[in-house]
DNA sequence: TAGTGTTTACCGTGCGGCAGGTAGGTTTAA
DNA sequence: TTAAACCTACCTGCCGCACGGTAAACACTA
């Protein structure tokens, strides 16, 4: 394995267990049998290497699954793919909630980015909800908070998420789909 | 005002903007006209402080909510109350977050305290469920995570949520109630 | 293929600064 | 007179980061 993904690795890992904050940089070297000044060579601070662990979860997570999604062009369908997918990636390690919980700490340089990628999110799942609406298949609900319900259901995952019991993580997507689907749809009066 | 309640929001208002781990107890006390010692006076420890913010909040907030819920004996009204009242109080102002994001940094003796309130919340959701479900209102999907969908739903607003225009935070609320009860229900086929 | 630069990947050390916390003295108010 | 409320000064420890090396790998000539 490279240096840089090692690196990458436990510094995730050591993020993750005890905080950005509360994680000396000195711990990470010492994790990798390197020397403070060894791990330095690699990288200029500890906040960029803090920004490359988060933009590498969204180079490799979040963006394929946009990408892929926008490509769909019936509302309905992209909003259930994007949902299922995403609430996959939440179930699938909890490496990704560092991408959440610690992107406060970048500098606005890098906030800037991450932020971006956010944005894009909202605005699929929004527009998704709002097409929906204007072909009458959709409540006239906000959109907007509609998006940030779907948003937080899925986010919210890794703060209680069992991962040692991986084996129920269909089921839960599953069932937020149902509920967000059901939730916005209009019902048989 | 008492001093305690002083040092209890000027602390609170820190976190808040800039995280605990950023805010040294040296700012908290320059910011309340104090010195660092003066402060230490009425808190032993930077981390007591923390709990006794995120106590207080839980005892004003959330446990008073929990209460009167429980008095309600239908189940579908008991979680459409929790949830307004819940998500009035994530839109009231953004002083919960703390209950939540830095919940972590408790010691443990703390943070069994504040997680004994998480699982009521959490218990009293999923059973409204469940007893729909008993009762044919309810379809059978998990009630475990559709409790959490509705927490993480609710509980995410203060990641997204603008502040400086309360006006809308009835519609939200309504918004999620709506989403959730009807993805929940029952629809007629 | 020996000789010569050059880059890469590290190490040991140390510094400046600030954090949490304390010892011990002083003011204030009842 | 006494206890609470506060202050100045200080300690200790760690943290991010920089500096100046070194040894090995690599690249390029002659």
């Amino acid at each position: 394995m490279e240096t840089k993904e090692k690196i990458y690795r436990t510094a995730s890992k050591l993020f993750l267990e005890q905080g950005y904050d509360n994680t000396p940089m000195s711990h990470i070297a010492r994790e990798l049998g390197l020397s403070k000044a060894g791990l330095y060579h690699h990288y200029p601070s500890k906040e960029s290497l803090l920004f490359d662990i988060i933009d590498y979860l969204n180079e490799t997570n979040f963006i394929p699954i946009l990408k892929e999604a926008e490509k769909i062009s019936d509302p309905e369908k992209r909003l259930i793919f994007f949902l299922r997918r995403y609430s996959e990636i939440m179930t699938m390690d909890a490496s990704s909630r560092i991408a959440v919980h610690e992107a406060g700490k970048l500098k606005p340089h890098h906030s800037k980015i991450v932020k971006q990628n956010w944005r894009k999110t909202f605005t699929l799942i929004k527009d998704a909800m709002s097409e929906m609406q204007a072909s009458g298949k959709a409540k006239e609900i906000s959109s907007t908070f509609a998006a940030f319900a779907a948003i937080g259901m899925c986010s919210w995952t890794y703060y209680w998420f069992d991962y040692s019991r991986k084996e129920s993580a269909e089921e839960l997507s599953e069932t937020f789909i149902e509920i967000l689907l059901r939730g916005i749809t209009k019902g048989k009066e």
